[in-house]
RNA sequence: GCCGGGUUGGUGGAACGGCAUACACAGAAGCCUCAAAAGCUUCCGCCCGAAAGGGCUUGCGGGUUCGAAUCCCGCACCCGGCACCA
């Protein structure tokens, strides 16, 4: 092509002055962000209010379809970001791109979570205030974002840590404070109709005096046990090493801190709750409607942990009773032992004064009175980690308490024992023990020597004598026996019948009934931390509780001379928290008018967790600056408001990592259904389609000692990987600082350019499963990208190769089946075939030699989403003014979908042995008649007997022989 | 222990129950070039074979089906979640 002399010619192929070069990209990319923020590209009107598009009208935006498609957004981290980060927010972007070109009103922005525990850190560490170095992160982000293009909305982007964000945060937090649940309509409800319930007696307060003879601080307490926000002494996790409580969500499974790694201890401690297992039931059946993965349901499911059973009463005096909860009522008659935890509040009051007579020695834990035994064991049991009780699970300890249960149905008198099995948080905080039939009932009792029964008829031929058994019988699919009275039999029924005719019994008796318990606790609401949002609550003189007005609204985090929360020794069990905002005494003690004239107040000191702000910011997205309200009616109804497509409203797509299956997305669901009940939102649940993306996963190299080493300079030779010249072995593993292997997007941008960074990224894989970033393999990408730009670009001139010639059939037919594909792989998030269905349909053009105009335009629409700036800057040059953002994507015509003749595959038994070219019409029998007819299908075929054909038209024909 | 998800070429990965390995990386050869880069063309699962061709192949073992990577049962390994929850 190029007839330049040899000496130019070698000058300019070193730098074709329109080759897409790094530079070129760079230059391309640059120039069209500017445009797209200068523009407002990506703003996105708003029904009413202010950011109602005043040019367009109302009508024009409610008539048009809308998405809502939005990222969890991220915690600000100082040490910016790596390739990692952007990937799902890179798939939210092609896909709201996607739908902006399919006609759609997209909102699409991004936030910043920004309160956490890095900067407060951070902060003790430099006395930097955590605000400068938060805000320096977030500019920092926000800069490395802006290069790749993405189209947000920046006129909605929120910072969970500006006041007028958290205001909001706080305003909310007051409306769950003032609210109850209401379990007989199944909706919370303000707490003024409670108070006046119990104002004209139509509620009894728990003592029965009239309310206006109860002080502030009793009625304080009853409410408490109301409201769906209450602060109360609860045992909590306690970690002296943090120098804070955290919530069971936050503590691993060995007992220690999520963050830090240090011991957790249960301690009693006043604290802030939520009271989230109202919704228990509510949370579960929500999750229905919901467009989520199945396996995130699935473990929202399991960590509410609803199970059906009983409550039952065993009585240990004449006028009081053990209430246990058993999923196994159908084993009451097995109940040989009962079992509480050493907290339960009942214990004291049943301890006798002496050991009756032939107590078992092994029963009494070597002491000389049950109260002696149960306050030794409890220290034991206060004083141990969870890590301890963890360790030693496999052996049980506990010990008798001197007292006796009576069996309600067998009648029979039962040893009450106090176990650290048994756990205070679920159920009654009290079990009835059927060794034979539960492995945890079974190790206490042969460790204590404790009696079993046999109830359930064993089908694995064993005996009916528990003693003998190796560990205890729990099928559901069996039949009872052993278990009749006077009154009542369940031998011979099965598990399920006889769970339900023993709960019948025991309803009409009054001593129990059916019941549904939930392994979910309440939510720990309260942080000793300096960097949170500060409660909007203050205590008078009395100690009296009061919420703030909302007029008084936001409490801003105060100054204090030391960020840092008090921390212990790690180990110190009986220390007690300290919270840095206690340090500002001016700010604590504060004069308010709050309605009855001036006067003294203490502030509330803890401060909220750092899930607070993430429980609601979709909501905020959509109405950002309305200073009146959390978000006005009629915008929340526009973007999340119930469809006959999502029954429960919500954010169209929200796309985020897995680790946020439960927590972030249960409590968010939380304060939706209560703000939805108090009628501020017409969404019954905030997130309608969850998706959750993979990681990105890169190789660490670490040397001998087994420490990383830089992965970017690592060399392999001769199957082994060196560095510095020393050999180091390769492993998978997470991307990051501290295994050295982060890759920023910076340096491929830099190297390629922001569109292939995007592209490689959405081709790597499908989007939800984690895969191995390999920066070698980034140059597919770029090299796509060249290809496309020379299809549609002269390298050496910058002018527009593509012909006007209309496109040939078979071009066509290339052109439509990639439309077709590639819309159905945008639909459906598959990004990585759609990428590969643009690059055969862009190689098919280098073949071709040429780029017919018909074909360059739909294709570089196509690729619009995927690669936005070089395909404005082609479309552009294809001589459109306006930007293609708002274009409409390639629509497939039909008659060019299928192809003019496609191969047909014959098999005999199964196997290929012939192919024909035949048209897409082909009726089965016609195609039967020509496979048969094949000259290389009789030849295989030979002199076999024909049983069977079967005939898919046009597609395949399957001969069966013999 | 319980509950999920996964296992396809040297690598990342494609495949409504119907041609296994699309697309890309890496690798090989060629064209172009004084040369290199870039680009373009071809090859690239394994085994036998000079080739033509044949056989085998989706972690392993069974099953359903005319036909299985795909559905069912069992097993192994890997990755997540929960974990004394009565």
């Amino acid at each position: 092509m190029s007839e330049t002399t040899p000496a130019s010619g070698a000058a300019e192929a070193a730098t074709e002055p329109f080759r897409y070069s790094s530079t070129l990209a760079a230059d391309i990319e640059s120039r069209w962000q500017d445009v797209w923020e200068k523009e407002g590209t990506f703003n996105a009107p708003n029904p009413v209010g202010p950011l109602s598009d005043a040019t367009a009208g109302a009508g024009s935006v409610s008539a048009k379809p809308h998405s809502f498609i939005m990222d969890m957004f991220p915690y600000p981290s100082g040490a910016g970001l790596h390739v990692g980060h952007p990937l799902g927010y890179i798939a939210t972007d092609v896909y709201a791109r996607y739908q902006r070109m399919n006609g759609h009103n997209v909102l699409h922005t991004l936030g910043y979570d920004a309160f956490g525990l890095p900067a407060e850190q951070h902060a003790v560490a430099t006395g930097e205030h955590p605000r400068i170095s938060t805000e320096a992160a977030i500019a920092n982000m926000r800069s490395q974002l802006r290069r790749l293009g993405l189209g947000h909305d920046s006129r909605r982007s929120i910072s969970t840590i500006d006041p007028e964000y958290y205001r909001w945060t706080q305003w909310i937090f007051l409306q769950i404070f003032n609210s109850w649940y209401d379990a007989e309509a199944a909706t919370a409800r303000p707490i003024a109709e409670l108070v006046a319930q119990f104002e004209s007696g139509e509620r009894p307060t728990p003592d029965g005096r009239g309310w206006s003879e109860l002080s502030g601080t009793e009625r304080d307490e009853v409410l408490g046990e109301y409201r769906l926000a209450y602060s109360k002494e609860v045992p909590v996790n306690w970690c002296p090493g943090l120098g804070t409580v955290l919530a069971n969500e936050e503590v691993t499974a060995d007992g220690r801190s999520e963050r830090g790694n240090f011991p957790v201890f249960k301690s009693k401690l006043r604290q802030w709750m939520m009271r989230i297992t109202a919704y228990g039931d509510r949370l579960i059946a929500d999750l229905d409607p919901l467009d989520w993965p199945e396996a995130i349901k699935l473990q929202q499911r399991n960590w509410i942990g609803r199970s059906e059973g009983a409550r039952v009463d065993f009585a240990v005096s004449a006028d009081a009773a053990i209430t246990v909860f058993t999923t196994r009522p159908d084993t009451l008659f097995g109940a040989t032992y009962m079992v509480l935890a050493p907290e339960h509040e009942l214990v004291d009051s049943i301890v006798p004064a002496a050991w009756p007579a032939e107590t078992h020695e092994d029963w009494k834990g070597g002491a000389a009175t049950p109260a002696e035994a149960v306050a030794v064991y409890r220290a034991a049991a206060a004083a141990k980690s969870d890590v301890e009780r963890q360790v030693e699970a496999k052996v049980k300890t506990g010990v008798f308490t001197g007292a006796y249960a009576t069996n309600p149905v067998s009648g029979e008198s039962v040893p009450v024992f106090i176990a650290d099995y048994v756990l205070m948080g679920y159920g009654t905080g009290a079990i009835m023990a059927v060794p034979a039939h539960d492995h945890r009932d079974f190790a206490m009792a042969t460790a204590f020597s404790l009696p079993m029964r046999c109830v359930v008829q064993p089908t694995d031929g064993r005996g009916t004598d528990p003693h003998e058994w190796d560990d205890a019988f729990d099928t559901y699919d069996s039949v009872i026996v052993n278990s009749a009275n006077a009154d009542i039999s369940l031998d011979g029924l099965s598990v399920v019948e006889a769970k339900a005719a023993a709960t019948a019994w025991l309803t009409e008796r009054g001593i129990g009934e059916g019941t549904v318990n939930f392994r979910l606790r309440d939510w720990l609401f309260s942080r000793q931390r300096y960097w949170g949002e500060p409660f909007p609550i203050v205590y008078d003189e009395d100690g009296v509780m009061h919420a703030l007005p909302e007029s008084m609204l936001p409490v801003e985090v105060p100054e204090v001379e030391d960020y840092s929360p008090h921390t212990y020794d790690p180990y110190d069990a009986a220390s007690s928290p300290k919270t840095p905002l206690s340090r500002n005494e001016a700010w604590v003690n504060v004069e308010l008018d709050l309605g009855d004239g001036v006067r003294s107040y203490r502030r509330e000191t803890n401060t909220m967790p750092n899930w607070a702000g993430s429980c609601w910011y979709e909501l905020r997205y959509i109405d950002p600056v309305n200073t009146e309200r959390v978000v006005d009616p009629a915008n929340e109804q526009y973007w999340l408001g119930p469809t006959e497509a999502k029954p429960a409203g919500g954010v169209d797509l929200y796309v985020g990592g897995a680790e946020h299956a439960v927590l972030h997305l249960l409590y968010a669901r939380f304060w939706h259904k209560v703000l939805h009940d108090l009628g501020h939102v017409s969404s019954v649940e905030p997130f309608h389609k969850l998706f959750n993306q993979g990681m990105i996963t890169a190789d660490v190299y670490r040397d001998e000692r087994g420490f990383p080493v830089p992965a970017a300079e690592i060399e392999e030779r001769d199957g082994g990987y060196f560095w510095q010249g020393e050999a180091v072995k390769r492993e998978a593993g997470k991307m990051g600082k501290s295994l050295k292997n982060a890759v920023a997007p910076d340096t491929i941008c830099e190297e390629y350019g922001a569109d292939t960074l995007r592209l490689y990224e959405m081709a790597m894989g499908p989007l939800d499963v984690s895969r191995p970033w390999d920066t070698r393999a980034v140059v597919g990408s770029y090299r796509f990208l060249q290809r496309l730009w020379r299809n549609v670009v002269s390298e050496a001139t910058g002018e527009l190769v593509v012909t006007d010639e209309p496109a040939d059939e078979p071009t066509l037919r290339a052109l439509h089946k990639a439309i077709d594909g590639i819309r159905g792989d945008m639909s459906g998030l598959r990004f990585n075939t759609a990428v590969a269905k643009a690059i055969e349909l862009n190689n098919y053009l280098v073949k071709r030699g040429s780029t017919p105009r018909e074909v360059a335009e739909p294709l570089v629409l196509l690729v619009a989403p995927l690669a936005p700036h070089i395909a404005e800057e082609l479309w552009r040059k294809l001589g459109h003014a306006e930007s293609l953002v708002y274009a409409d994507y390639p629509v497939a015509d039909p008659v060019y979908v299928v192809d003019e003749s496609v191969t047909c595959v014959v098999q005999i038994k199964g196997k290929v042995k012939a192919r024909l070219e035949v048209a897409p019409s082909i009726s089965d029998a016609e195609l039967e008649a020509l496979a048969l007819a094949d000259p290389a299908v009789i030849a295989a075929i030979g002199d076999a007997p024909i049983r069977k054909v079967i005939a898919r038209a046009p597609k395949l024909v399957n001969i069966v022989t013999g």
